[in-house]
DNA sequence: GTCTATAACGGGATAGAC
DNA sequence: GTCTATCCCGTTATAGAC
């Protein structure tokens, strides 16, 4: 059995997925996490807190996940195909983006935080991963990596956007085709 | 001044798109409508009816801007891009959009069915015109105009999603630069 | 149609016993 | 460290006077 502290942090992050931080309540959080008010006050210093530290290792975690996609592939269009196919339950939606929606996640620099160099990071490394490309002819020269990857990146939180608004996921399988399709269409000479 | 119901919807609408459904309470609606308790329930059932009209209207705005612009402009690329260029308050995301990552809206149906109706009808309408631009000969063939379109509605809603964790529009405009770019590199012959 | 009063419940936190 | 009790306030209504 985890610790106390180990189940609220789970708990938390689990309910900001569902429901996001304002839709939270410390009692939903001490429900599932099968804990008592108490010791939940005992360990942090209150819903705030908490969420700050949920919201931390849901972004490490993703920073984490997709450092290893990236390590582990090929060519440039091979390793942003295999971000964009990577599996995921597209219709809970992003557990960071999500939280992008969240009045008071944006109103708060210690809840943002996470989150806004979760994408920044995506961003770059993903730009990153193009640049190789383009140097290594595999890209035109044309193709600006900073403004490809945002778009690339966009798709994805985009598509869960429409496949939640439509309860199916086909929308976002269109949409990371889509995006796929004008990508190849980018190489270098096809 | 406009009549009772009317500011109430208004009102709804703002908080809507400012802070959600679950993150917006009657109360709050009735502040900013400067509305008495017993009007709001003389008009509308409750919350939920209030919400089902403010949402109704911000979908159908949606659409009837939308229709508007896509009317007006000339060749396939160039609307798209029109579309995609359109001015837009970033930082405030979308008001469909965002609702989709409300888990009240999207649990109930009467709440969820005009955001489900929206990008249906908007990913159906740049298809028709991505459609039309292949047809033409203004893109290539290979195109797939149901997955460009859901890559193209994508990349704002996702854009939207970066722009409010950086609270910046910078990636927004990246993201859509990014877009345009690999669209106009599918260009039939250049 | 609009007002105030009231109610039942939940949110978010504190207090102090154990 | 965890528990129960308590507090104050907000939420989402309903009731009935005006």
């Amino acid at each position: 059995m985890a610790t106390t502290p180990e189940r609220l942090i789970e708990s938390m992050r689990s309910l900001l997925w569902e429901r996001g931080y304002v839709g939270t309540s410390p009692k939903a959080v001490l429900r599932r996490a099968d804990v008592g008010q108490g010791s939940m006050y005992h360990h942090f210093s209150g819903k705030r807190d908490l969420g700050v530290a949920a919201i931390r290792r849901t972004a490490d975690e993703m920073r984490v996940g997709t450092e290893e996609l990236f390590a582990t592939h090929g060519g440039a269009l091979e390793r942003v195909r295999a971000y964009l196919l990577r599996e995921r339950d597209v219709l809970r939606g992003c557990p960071v983006g999500r939280l992008t929606q969240d009045p008071e996640v944006m109103a708060d620099d210690a809840l943002r935080a996470p989150v806004d160099e979760t994408f920044a990071w995506l961003r770059a490394r993903i730009a990153e991963v193009l640049a190789e490309g383009r140097e290594g002819g595999e890209l035109r020269a044309a193709m600006d990596p900073e403004e490809t990857a945002a778009a690339v990146v966009a798709t994805l939180q985009g598509g869960y956007v429409l496949a939640r608004a439509a309860r199916s996921r086909a929308p976002f399988d269109q949409a990371v085709a889509g995006i796929l399709g004008l990508l190849k269409a980018h190489g270098a000479q096809d």
